[in-house]
RNA sequence: GGUCCCGUAGCUCAGCUGGAUAGAGCAACAGAUUUCUAAUCUGUCGGUCACAGGUUCGAAUCCUGUCGGGAUCACCA
């Protein structure tokens, strides 16, 4: 139980004792008190006027001399107008500190009673292009999302399902067949799905020049996107590659590799991982079965012409293809079956897509299907949306070329992180290995926390030049005010002042050292809230206010050089819990705390 | 047109299960270094929380409407 819980029944105790009434839940409000009135948390009294029959004050008051008699944690209080300010013993906050111990990871996160097995998909890349920025933001939250639910005690696969197959490939592989010249990326020294991407555009760039040469024939726009001797030969790819053609499926198989070798290049610098790997060659003819017993079933009903569909304007929405007149799948059909695949393989308690926002509509379809089927756990879909990364000058255009790829920003963080680091002396006396690893994780510390501290659903402005500010509310800010505490920490250590760091309960705390302990003691609330929300942001944003809570206690005191023993262990203490709170919030987000910078 | 999301300082963002005088960072200006890392800290400037109603002791927060921005409504994925 929490000091807000503790508090809250305290209250309702007291309101039981002086009113003689049982409040209903949720009446009481414990909220922490704003930083420019004296005390810890406040209890807003207005609700309970009815029942005391008081003044805001008078009630007030009455609840605070209860609460300060009766409830051991609350050492004072005062009132301003309706607002109880409950200030709470130091002895509760020094018996935390030494209480809990935050050396292991999470070791202290209360874990939930019911600790659930939730599969978490996220990436989801087409094979057909490189990664690209709006990939970076799916990325980092999906890894951030299943450290945040690891940490509140779940059990989480992380899932990628790889478009491998459509189209989209075969253009890919059509335009490197014809213009090609057997280029490899060790023939070229091209990253792989960059080599791939560059073919991609290639076919792009031709299939317009046909398109164009259509048009100034004279013929209808739209025909000539249809007809274009290109696209054609696309779609017969496609076919071969269906019926199995082997020397369609070798040219796949080989081409794909390239891109899979590049994207493991780019996941590992990302720092992001899977356990499982789904691929859409294998699972794109998942889910007509069950489509056809639905049919059966009347669920859902046929077309003339043989297609199926599902009707759900009662429900205010529109119908939904499900098979194509030629008995074909579609997207929603093979969702359908993966999800259902899923949930029979790993009895999974939960199933969490993190995709743009963009297909808010489909996942509602998706799961308001899986309901009608009749699926128990078609409720437990989840849909992690987040909006789209916008840039200065505009929305991401492949087209405009205005896409900004994924291992090239990431090459840019670094070397300005780089830049600054040398300016500012800080790679010195260090092996280039060292200076090499220090300046990665600085770099991409920044862009990681610049994308993962805006809250996920909104849409985002990513500026190039603010991404790469090391001060403020930055990632670098954060690593640094942990590097710094490392130094201080040395720096005890060399002096044996921390041989014996047991606290002293008779040390009075001053309002600094209670704001910072305040601060600590909320990290477990924080993670839950972001596992409740699906909001690194909060994770984020909590991680900044601490390290700066930790500037401010700095800057006031010399921690080494107090001469009281006792208070020193403890301000000592503090630094070191405070630096392993913010490795681990960093940790959640993915990214690392360098010792030093 | 239907549905969903967003609108808070010049800029980027917090705050949203209703609570006190709406907060940070950037930018601008003024300061701070005998001390553990100045990638730091302190201060000043900056607001009709898009607008209008409603709910109530109290609204940036909840409801309704309007305006503005975005997404989506494919026999694409």
């Amino acid at each position: 139980m929490n000091l807000e819980q503790i508090l809250t029944q305290r209250a309702e105790e007291a309101v039981v004792a002086l009113y003689g009434t049982k409040l209903d839940a949720n009446v009481l409000q414990v909220q922490e008190t704003r930083k420019e009135f004296v005390g810890d948390f406040t209890i807003v009294v207005f609700p309970l006027l009815k029942i005391s029959k008081q003044s805001p004050e008078a009630t007030a008051t009455t609840i605070g001399d209860y609460l300060q008699t009766n409830c051991s944690e609350v050492k004072a209080y005062n009132v301003i107008k309706g607002f109880l300010n409950l200030v709470i013993a130091d002895i509760f906050w020094l018996k935390f500190m030494s209480e809990t111990s935050f050396d292991h990871q999470y070791g202290y996160v209360k874990i939930s009673d019911a600790s659930a097995m939730k599969m978490i998909e996220y990436s989801s890349p087409n094979t057909n292009k490189p990664l690209h920025l709006g990939h970076i933001r799916n990325n980092l939250l999906g890894y951030s999302l299943s450290k945040i639910l690891t940490a509140n005690g779940h059990c989480i696969i992380k899932a990628n399902l790889v478009n491998d197959r459509g189209i989209h490939i075969c253009k890919s592989m059509l335009a490197w067949k014809r213009w090609g010249n057997g280029e490899t990326p060790e023939s070229s020294g091209k990253k792989g799905d960059h080599l791939v991407g560059d073919y991609y555009v290639k076919f792009d760039v031709e299939y317009k020049k046909e398109i164009d040469q259509l048009v100034k024939q004279g013929m209808d726009k739209e025909e000539a996107t249809r007809k274009a001797p290109l696209i054609q030969e696309a779609q017969e790819m496609l076919r071969r590659w269906e019926s199995k053609d082997p020397g369609t499926i070798a040219l796949w198989e080989m081409m794909n590799g390239w891109v899979y070798a590049g994207f493991d290049a780019t996941y590992q610098q990302l720092g992001v991982d899977f356990d499982r790997m789904y691929y859409e060659s294998q699972t794109y003819l998942l889910g007509k079965e069950i489509v056809m017993d639905g049919l059966k079933r009347g669920v859902f009903y046929q077309k003339e012409d043989g297609s199926v569909w599902i009707d759900l304007t009662s429900d205010g929405l529109d119908e939904k293809l499900l098979l194509r007149s030629d008995g074909t799948s579609v997207y929603i059909t093979q969702d359908i079956g993966t999800a259902c695949q899923r949930f029979e393989e790993y009895g999974i308690d939960e199933l969490v897509y993190v995709v743009g926002n963009e297909q808010n509509y489909h996942f509602q379809v998706l799961s308001l299907i899986l309901d009608k089927l009749g699926y128990p756990w078609a409720k437990s879909l989840k849909h992690m949306s987040y909006g789209m990364v916008e840039l200065p000058e505009g929305k991401m255009k492949s087209r405009e070329g205005t896409v900004v790829d994924a291992d090239d920003l990431m090459a840019e963080m670094i070397d300005t992180s780089r830049e600054m680091s040398q300016e500012l002396g800080k790679l010195d006396g260090l092996s280039p290995e060292e200076a090499d690893k220090i300046v990665q994780i600085i770099g991409l510390g920044a862009l990681k926390y610049f994308i993962l501290k805006v809250d996920p659903k909104k849409n985002m402005l990513f500026d190039p030049k603010e991404s790469i500010d090391f001060n403020g509310n930055t990632g670098p800010f954060i690593q640094y005010t942990h590097a710094r505490i490392q130094s201080v920490l040395r720096k005890a250590a060399e002096n044996n002042l921390d041989d014996h760091l047991e606290i002293d309960t008779n040390i009075v705390l001053n309002a600094k050292e209670v704001s910072l302990i305040h601060a600590v003691y909320n990290f477990p609330k924080t993670i839950n809230d972001a596992a409740e929300t699906f909001s690194p942001a909060l994770v984020a944003n909590y991680a900044y206010e601490l390290a700066k809570e930790y500037n401010q206690f700095y800057h006031d005191y010399s921690i080494l050089r107090e001469e009281n023993p006792a208070v020193r262990h403890f301000r000592i203490l503090l630094s070191k819990y405070t630096a392993q709170v913010i490795r681990l919030a960093l940790d959640l987000l993915g990214i690392e705390a360098p010792e030093r910078m």
